[in-house]
Formats: C-alpha cells, structure tokens, sequence
DNA sequence: TTCATGAATGTAAACGGTTACATTTGTGAA
DNA sequence: TTCACAAATGTAACCGTTTACATTCATGAA
C-alpha cells in the first residue's frame, strides 16, 4: 500500500538508483533532478521500507534487548540509557522483559534471531550457564550483559565490583558502629549479582571481626517484608542492628515494614539498599544505597555494541564506578540494644 | 551468513516451496519428504528470516511502543502487561521512550513506520493536537492509546476515568474531614491525564463546600519537593490539611518532604497518590493512592489491537474501573489546626 | 492397462530496497 | 569540431521469503 521507490522513479522519470541515491546521499545527484525526485517524494509521502533495505544490506539497525522485569526501575532506567543511545545513533530497540524465566529468555531470543537483530543486551539469571548465550556465541552475533557478574567465559559485561560494593556497604555499617549485621535478599538463584554482593557483604563483616551476618532470602516478585522479619525482629536478642538489602525496592520495603513492626529507622536499624534509585533520595528518612550507574551502564553497553558492528572493536568487560550515598536509613547504632524495644505495642500479637 | 531457505531445500533434495510448506505447515508434505527436510534444517540451524518473511508478506507481527518514560513505574507497569499479551500472541515489541518530548515523539514514530511495525500503541502528550496520531490516521497504521484521556476526535483509548477519579479522591479527603484541601501536579502540558485529575478534584472539592484546593505545578523530572512545600507549610494559616498528588511517585516525594518540614502524615497532612504503584503497599505509611490497572491497561489495549490486526474489529475506546485504596497516608483531619506546628524546630531556618 | 483425480511437489514471480557495473551526458582541452 | 574524462544516471541482479500456478506422482476405478 505505502508507495515504493519504484513509484517514486517513475514518477519522477528517473531510476530507483537515483532515488536510492538521494534518499541515502550515497552518490552524486544533479541539484535539478534532486528536486525532481524530491518533489515525487512528497507528493507520494514516500518512506523508505525498512524492512527492503534490511534484506537488501543484511543488517536491521536494530538491537534487542533483554532484561528481567522493566517492575524494578533499576532496569528500567538502563534501558533508558540504552534507549537514548541507540536513538543517538540512529538504531531502534526490540524490547522483551523475561519475568526471570529461563525458557522465556530462550524464546525471546530466538524471535530477536529471526528478526535479525544487530546486537543484543541483555541480563540472563546465570551467565557461567547459559543456552542463551551460546546460542548467541554459535550464531556470531554480538552481545554485551548488563548488570551481570564478570564471568568465567569471559562475556563483554557491563557493571560495577559487586563484591567490592557489598564489602563496603559492611564497613559503612560497621562505622557507623553496628556489629550485628544482616542481609536481606531476593533469590540468588535468580540473580548472579546479589550473590556477589553477599560475598562482599560478609567478607567485609568478617574482616570487621563482626559475627557473621544472618542472611534471608525473600520471594522478591512476591513480598511480605513484615512476615519476612517478624521472625527476627520479635523474639529477644541477637536481632541485627543493621540490615543490607540486595536491592533498593527491597530496602524501601524492609524500611517500611520495620516501621510497622513499631521499630524506627535509623534509630532503631538501619538499613542499607543497593541500586541508588532516584526516589530513594526523596523519602524520609533518604535511603542509605549503594549507588550504581545504571543508566549509564545502559548508555556505555550500548555505546560499546554498537561500536563493535560499526568498527571491529572487540567487546570487553567494562566495571563502572560505584559509590555510597549515605541516607538517612543508616545511621549510628543505638546503645541501648534494640531488643528492648521488645514491649512495644506492635508486638502485642506476637503469637498469634 | 545464516542459512537461507535455499540452502536447506538444496540439502534436502526439495524446492523451498516445500521447506516453507513445513516450516509454516501451510501446506501437505508427505513424511518421509518432512523428515528429510527436518534434518536439513537442524543440520543447517536453519532460522527463518524474519526480514524475508516481513517482505514477502508485508506484515511484521511486530508493535511499537512509544510512551513518555521508563522512569515512571507507572509505564514500565503498561509496558509489561503489553510485552506479556504480544509474546502470548507472537508479536514482537519496538519500544521507546519519549522523555516528554514531541519531536521525539515525531522521530520514534517516523522509525517505528519506516520498519513497518503492524500496530502501535502509545501515551502522547496531548491527543487532540497530534501531527504524531494525524500521521497514524493518514497512512492508515491502526494504534491504541493509553493513558490519555478520551479525547475530541474519538481515537481509541484505553484508560480509567481520571476525572472522576480525581472526583472520588477528593470526596475521600472530605470524608475524613478535611476541608482545606491542595493539589501537587506534574506540568499539565505534558499531561492530559493530570489536567483531568485536577478537573474533577476540583468539582469534588466545590460539590463538598469546600474551599477552592490551592493547586501546586512542579517539575516533575526533576523534583524537589521539600523547596516546593516549604512555602506552603512554612507560613502561618491556611495550608492544606490533605494533599493529592497526580502520580504515586510524586505522591511519595512529598510523603517525604513533609517529613523532612518535621510534618507527620497523616496526623499533620494526608496525602494521597494516584497510579497504585505496587511499592506503595511496601512503605510506611502505606501509600493512599488511586488505583488504575497499569498492566491489565497495557494487555487490554494490545489484545484489542492485535484483535484489530488479524480481523476488520474496530477500535474502541475502553475506559477500565480504578479503586481507591486508602492506605495510611491518608487520614482524619486533626482537631487542632496544622499550623500550630509553626514553631517546631523544622521552620527555624524558615527565613533564610 | 488407462484415466481421472487428488495429493505432493516444483517453478518463478513477487515483495522493496541497494549496488556493481554499464551507459549516457556534459565539460574543457586540443 | 573532436576527444578524453568525469559526472550523472540507468540496468538488472540480489537479499530471503511466500504463494499462485504448473507439474508430477500415486491411487483406485473403469
């Protein structure tokens, strides 16, 4: 239905080459033919098919990309990075969320082949173990991770030390003179990354001196925070004064649900989060995150794949820098233990 | 590089009629010519192009997204339930994001179209003065809008009912007997649908008796919401008891800046959101908010589209119920008026 | 055995661009 | 004017599918 170039040329009275040309700026066309042609253009409302010229140059100037979940803003604001990018440079994105699914992954990606996609981003559960991406590997088409861990097969990734960043979120803690740490965390199986940043975390509790920290692993995509810590923040005792959680969204609802448990933050526990969300700084109390540069890690994986299909760049393993907001969710540890807190009205149901 | 349809017929001792006839099953093909066709195919790690198919068919089975932002949960929530129905469908997603801006919105529009996507859906800035959907309906590209407010030339939307939405937020309000009630928006330029939130809080707001609801316009993307507020809260009088915020992640700003001026919500301002952000259950207090069906929104108005796509249904515009949820942010108008808090230690800095 | 018939398969022309190569046109020098 | 050469334009093959139509094959009836 939409005109061809073919309609353009003969009303124009010139050649498909011409128009190509033009249209392209590939060659030389005299000043009044140009104006010829571009006049047919108009009149036609003519738009170049992509889709001809994809089969024509075997390449789609278009990129996939794959993540988890766009409900966790940490990812949607990568692909807002690799959104600007790729539009910077003229490339359009195919877009898919996994919903942590491995088959899922599988499929999508096998329907971004088919399209023929340049490039492919993307954040798979476990990239040491992935069909995936030796799918990918066997099929020669480039692709950079985001978000996922340096890994054994040396694939192109884009992100931060995670390992060094959940070592320092123990040493701020720690600082700030708690020594009962505790870590709350999505499912590792799901997630390379928070895995690492347990690692850091209870190495640098470690190297503190302090206790190992309890870690608890919570059903992300379907959370009870208050159930989650109930457990721990009802009975007497070893309750940890400070919690790490692998996420920001985690962190915000661990806050919350602290503060339904009638304990305040930070007086009562301070809480750590990792991502460096941006409305993380307009809650009160702000919270206390591990700030990563996530939509420049989108723009910098982009920028760097399409460099690759523009150039013969190799791909390689890039670590953007991190750093530490210190929020108003961590603050001091108390003197008085916490636990005191113990008679509070909010645990009057406690065993219930 | 990859192996074409040719390759494999070739392999096979077929015509890539044949191939086709079993790769799209569109036709009879005996079984031992099918076996033999199969191996080739995997011998070859045949994948059907896309690209060629697109050509030949001059269809895509691909949709184009377009909306305003990543950054806004509130879309990425749109975006997921669209991605779900369109995989469940096989159509694949072009997505991007407009940052608000309209020639941008020009730009991924003249993209999405020279790829030939089947259908698009997206949030624009403002429906009833859009070159952008004028060149939709021109070339005859059938879209569905969300979001956006039902608008002047009936384009197909689907949406809730913002006005009287805004209505029952303020009758909420009312009915936990606030009287002086006030209004923190984003820019309306850039939203129809906030535009129509204020109309019908207002009309609540006047049905009631009340006052006429001071009503603040920020800058959205980049907020700061306590300099906002302080001029508000920070003089003697007639500030608002109640807050309703045209969007949850604005709503949860000024959760925070009123905390940071040393105001309680809810027992010094209530606020209340609109969108139903998931995360507004998590915090605490919970988030009083105007529910929409973000994903089912974004499943609704891709099934109706791909409905449109594979038969001659019209498009309609589909107005999905909202609820309110009225968590703890939202609560009774205290006795003693706000402005007794004039002389806590939030203010002391008040004329600097 | 011969035929009619339907099933299985093949042929070749689209689809809408790009581009190597061929051809025509224009220019300035001899 | 003629020629050499560069600039401008044209021709047609090709990219990887689908599909209308043609052809071949197998089968059972006459």
């Amino acid at each position: 239905m939409p005109a061809t170039i073919r309609d353009v040329a003969s009303l124009a009275g010139v050649s498909v080459a011409t128009v190509s040309r033009l249209v392209n700026r590939s060659g030389k066309v005299r000043d009044d033919t140009a104006a010829r042609v571009q006049a047919a253009i108009e009149a036609l409302g003519f738009r170049p098919s992509a889709v001809g010229r994809n089969l024509s140059t075997s390449q789609t100037r278009s990129l996939g990309v794959v993540i988890p979940s766009l409900t966790n803003p940490v990812f949607a604001d990568a692909v807002a990075g690799i959104n600007e990018e790729a539009r910077a440079r003229d490339y359009t994105l195919m877009f898919t969320a996994t919903n942590y699914d491995r088959a899922e992954e599988q499929g999508i990606v096998d329907a971004f082949l088919a399209y023929r996609v340049d490039g492919l981003i993307l954040t798979v559960a476990d990239p040491d173990n992935s069909p995936v991406l030796d799918l990918l590997e066997r099929e020669g088409v480039p692709y950079v991770l985001i978000y996922n861990q340096p890994n054994a097969r040396g694939r192109p990734t884009v992100t931060v030390d995670n390992v060094a960043a959940g070592r320092e979120a123990a040493e701020a803690l720690v600082k700030l003179g708690h020594r009962r740490l505790g870590m709350v965390a999505g499912r590792f199986s799901a997630s390379d990354r928070a895995l690492a940043r347990r690692d850091g975390f209870l190495t640098g509790a470690r190297a503190a001196g302090c206790p190992d920290p309890l870690v608890l692993e919570v059903d992300f995509v379907d959370l009870n925070a208050e159930e989650a810590l109930r457990p721990l923040y009802g009975r007497r005792g070893e309750a940890p004064s400070a919690l790490f959680c692998s996420n920001d969204l985690l962190a915000m609802a661990v806050v919350g649900a602290l503060g339904r448990l009638g304990l305040n933050v930070p007086d009562d526990v301070s809480v750590m989060g990792f991502d460096g969300l941006a409305i993380g700084t307009q809650l009160h109390p702000t919270l206390a995150t591990i700030v990563q540069p996530s939509r420049e890690m989108g723009r910098a994986a982009t920028a760097q794949l399409l460099d690759r299909l523009s150039g013969e760049v190799p791909l390689r393993t890039v670590t953007l820098p991190h750093s530490l907001r210190l929020g108003e969710s961590a603050g001091p540890a108390a003197k008085p233990s916490p636990t005191e807190l113990r008679d509070s009205p909010a645990f009057e149901n406690e065993e219930t």
